[in-house]
RNA sequence: GGGCGGUUAGCUCAGCGGUUAGAGCACCUGCCUUACACGCAGGGGGCCGGCAGUUCAAAUCUGCCACCGCCCACCA
């Protein structure tokens, strides 16, 4: 209370505040959404993370974000909901629970599907979901108590549902088509789950007889091995050099196939010889010419990553590598290779396991994306949501103008096992097994995605009606990073109109990808991961909130440890500055503003107010970094710099003091909520969590003449100060020849010339020059 | 092959048509001033990647060039 000089020191332990905070949070229900409560409501689906995962330093700036505009709508009196939840990422758990049963020496397939699920189950309830408690301990008020799990009974049904449903509206088929392979998985993968890598290979030159003897026709490859599975050569019919064969036929060497010559458009005659091998079971390209010429294909790689028995019994159970030397090595014995050379190119790898991926032909259940896509571009053409920054919103109508079909299965076992059934050549697909005996189940799952897609209605309970779907549905803000738009942010805006008739979120934020410190990725295996979790520890949450807003962007920016400093002192500031406004006996809590005393009290009324809706505007901007650095100033500058000295000096009312600070914390609450709630509790007069304030209410309207005066007097005292420091003086040594600095305020009024206006932000400190 | 973005103080980044270009950190100087030395005060430092153009006015708009990065694409 008072009494300054017997004070105990009081330290801030930022730790124990926290873990009480949360607690109190917890505690009141603060993250808890009623559905039965009247008002706006304002909901966000977190991005469930993976169930395996923890937390990274993209999840603390997503999260930060997200906490920030949920606590901000909540203190405006939103009825907010923060839905919470993790998904069973499927290729991911399956790969770990994989690892850690290897480690004693078991494969999955030694279990059988149903006792490796059980494994997988078992893993998620010891080991999953850690990072849920990793959010609390950000501050993050996420309802917590409707946690949901993309495989949890209500969502799977959900899951079961959307896809018979898309299956009875013809949109998902089954097909034999060319699909990325993963051998490392042993499972079909998106196109979405594939990268382009630089590779340098071998192209191969080889002479394909004419079968009437009359010469040869050569083609380059750089896959050698897949000659073995050629069932054409295409040339382009302009091309006069080949125009005359097509029609005849050619032996393929090796393997002593009669195969015809096809004239296509798609062959360039500048490439390599002009002349293409055509392999329709291993080329995405040559399986679309064979289609347009009713070409067979021949696999001759199987999906175990090995030569099939169809590649012949000299070739079969290789690799591909393997029967590629062998198979030239048994070309030049015949004196067929025309020619080797270096080629660098660009080959598909798999984002998931890392093997080169195998284009073949596989029986596999596709989405057809077109009908789905419509009104999902429509939505982002018409502004029904609205990308930020809006670049983005041009980069997803680019891909879903040119959706394609989307490989939905997937040769996994932990996942959504797809609701069809065989008997024989009947397929039944349904939510159900038929009546009747030797029905049995599709083995695959579907992609992980698939089940994302439904994230923003299914985690409330469709298709049930329940109260939380009617009342929190559609979501407000989607924020997440760049890399999902497509796997997730596209297939969300088609579900979300197609099984609700409504897009799922008005607002898509794509924040910065932050990387390491040096501009590489953020990765393990690099080494170049900073830990957030280990950045709370040393830092505080507060810190590393305020950190990562500072660092956000429109663009990926390098991790910097500067701002997390920089939020570290803003949270001892506003400690700080805390007890010194409750040591003057400033209160908090008063019914309306008090009313200002003094010019000075004008003017931080003033500065709040300026700040308060810039921040609004900043907000709705989603300029987090701009906000971060406004209230900072607003603290540093404005308040303790400024307005905290002249409360010292007698130029201001501790009434005002107080309620100032109070505006000041319910600002800053949503950004560093943990010493906001402290600093608030430590207030004479405070009642109820910070939290559950009311936001900070503009204490008045810009106060112009306030501002111009008391920048005239930080000039004056600025100016004062840099002639005595170039003088040498000491900083308190009263300048008796000088105008005396203390009373500067009142002898300043009334100001004569206004200084010229600046407009606001902060006055600078380098002006004065020759005071 | 298309598309997008970046190049501003030693470092990490703001600013994106209008008075002397900003922040944090780092640096220099002076202060243990009774909220805070995790602090206070004062200060130095940038021809805003290059070239050309539009404009009364350009980091800010246009074009070209140079590096750097990302995304999309079925050229063997």
């Amino acid at each position: 209370m008072s009494g300054a000089a017997e004070r105990a020191p009081e330290r801030l332990v930022v730790g124990e505040v926290e873990e009480r905070w949360t607690e109190a949070w917890a505690q009141a229900g603060i993250g808890a959404a009623d559905p039965s409560r009247p008002g706006p409501a304002y909901t966000i689906a977190i991005p469930p993370p993976n169930v395996t995962g923890v937390l990274h330093m993209g999840h603390a700036l997503n999260n930060t974000i997200q906490d920030l505009l949920i606590r901000t709508r909540r203190m405006a009196g939103d009825e907010t909901m923060w839905i919470c939840g993790t998904d069973h990422a499927g290729i991911a758990t399956q790969a770990v629970v994989e690892k850690d049963l290897a480690k004693a020496g078991v494969r999955r397939a030694d279990l059988g599907r149903q006792e490796f699920l059980n494994r997988v189950w078992d893993w998620r309830e010891e080991y999953g979901g850690r990072i849920i408690g990793q959010l609390r301990r950000l501050g993050c008020t996420l309802d917590y108590g409707r946690e949901r799990f993309t495989m949890d009974d209500g969502y799977a049904a959900a899951v079961m549902r959307v896809f018979v449903d898309l299956h009875a509206k013809g949109y998902i088929y089954r097909d034999h088509y060319m699909v990325n392979w993963d051998p490392g998985l042993g499972s079909a993968i998106s196109d979405l789950e594939v990268e382009d890598r630089e590779v340098t290979d071998e192209m191969v030159s080889i002479a394909y007889p004419l079968s009437d003897g009359s010469g040869e026709i050569v083609v380059a490859t750089v896959r050698p091995e897949t000659m073995l599975g050629d069932t054409a050569v295409a040339v382009n019919p302009g091309d006069e050099r080949y125009a005359h064969l097509i029609g005849r036929t050619c032996t393929l060497p090796l393997v002593g196939r009669e195969i015809p010559v096809v004239g296509d458009e798609h062959v360039q005659p500048e490439f390599g010889t002009g002349a293409l091998k055509v392999t329709p079971a291993h080329s995405p390209d040559d399986f679309e010419i064979a289609r347009r010429h009713g070409l067979p294909a021949v696999g001759v790689i199987g999906e175990d990553g090995r030569m099939t028995a169809e590649a012949g019994d000299r070739y079969a159970g290789l690799t591909p590598d393997e029967c590629s030397a062998r198979v030239v090595d048994d070309l030049s014995a015949q004196g067929l290779v025309r020619e080797r050379r270096e080629y660098s190119h660009t080959v598909p790898f798999s984002h998931r396991s890392g093997a080169r991926v195998e284009p073949l032909i596989s029986l596999q259940w596709f989405c057809d994306m077109t009908a789905l896509a419509a009104p999902a571009i429509e939505a982002v053409r018409q502004g029904t949501v609205r990308f930020t920054p809006s670049k983005w919103g041009e980069v997803y109508l680019r891909w879903m103008e040119e959706i394609r079909p989307w490989c939905v299965s997937r040769q996994l076992w932990w996942g959504h096992q797809l609701p069809v059934w065989y008997r024989g050549d009947e397929i039944h697909v349904g939510l159900e097994a038929p009546e009747g005996e030797g029905w049995t189940r599709d083995e695959d799952v579907l992609d992980t995605w698939f089940s994302s897609a439904l994230w923003p209605f299914a985690t409330l309970g469709w298709p049930e009606q329940t109260p939380e779907l009617e009342r929190f549905y559609p979501t407000a803000v989607l924020s997440t990073a760049r890399d999902i738009i497509f796997l997730w942010v596209a297939r969300m805006v088609m579900m979300g109109i197609e099984y609700m008739g409504e897009v799922p979120f008005r607002d898509v934020y794509i924040h910065s990808v932050v990387q390491a410190p040096d501009g590489r990725r953020m990765s393990k295996s690099l080494g170049t991961g900073v830990d957030p979790v280990e950045l709370i520890e040393a830092n505080g949450a507060d810190a590393v909130r305020f950190g990562l807003l500072m660092m956000s962007s429109t663009q990926d920016v390098r991790f910097s440890q500067d701002r997390i400093d920089q939020g570290r002192q803003l949270v001892t500031k506003l400690w700080n500055a805390t007890r010194l406004v409750a040591d003057r006996d400033g209160r908090v809590g008063h019914d309306a503003p008090p009313a200002p005393a003094t010019v000075a009290d004008r003017w931080i009324f003033s500065r709040i107010a300026r700040t308060v809706a810039e921040a609004d505007e900043l907000r709705e901007g989603f300029q987090l970094s701009a906000l971060a650095d406004g209230v900072y100033h607003l603290v540093f500058d404005d308040f303790c710099d400024w307005y905290l000295e002249l409360l010292k000096a007698g130029e201001a009312s501790a009434e005002v003091a107080g309620h100032a600070l109070e505006q000041l914390l319910a600002l800053a609450h949503p950004l560093i909520p943990f010493i906001t709630e402290e600093c608030w509790a430590r207030m004479p007069g405070a009642e109820g969590l910070m939290a559950s304030h009311p936001p900070p209410a503009a204490p008045g309207p810009v106060d112009e003449a306030a501002e111009a005066e008391i920048d005239a007097v930080r000039e004056v005292v600025t100016g004062l100060r840099t002639y005595r420091h170039k003088r040498n003086l000491p900083p308190r040594a009263a300048l008796v020849m000088d105008p005396p600095p203390a009373p500067a305020v009142a002898a300043l009024d009334p100001v004569e010339p206004a200084p010229p206006h600046r407009g606001g932000r902060r006055s600078s400190r380098r002006q004065a020059e020759g005071a």
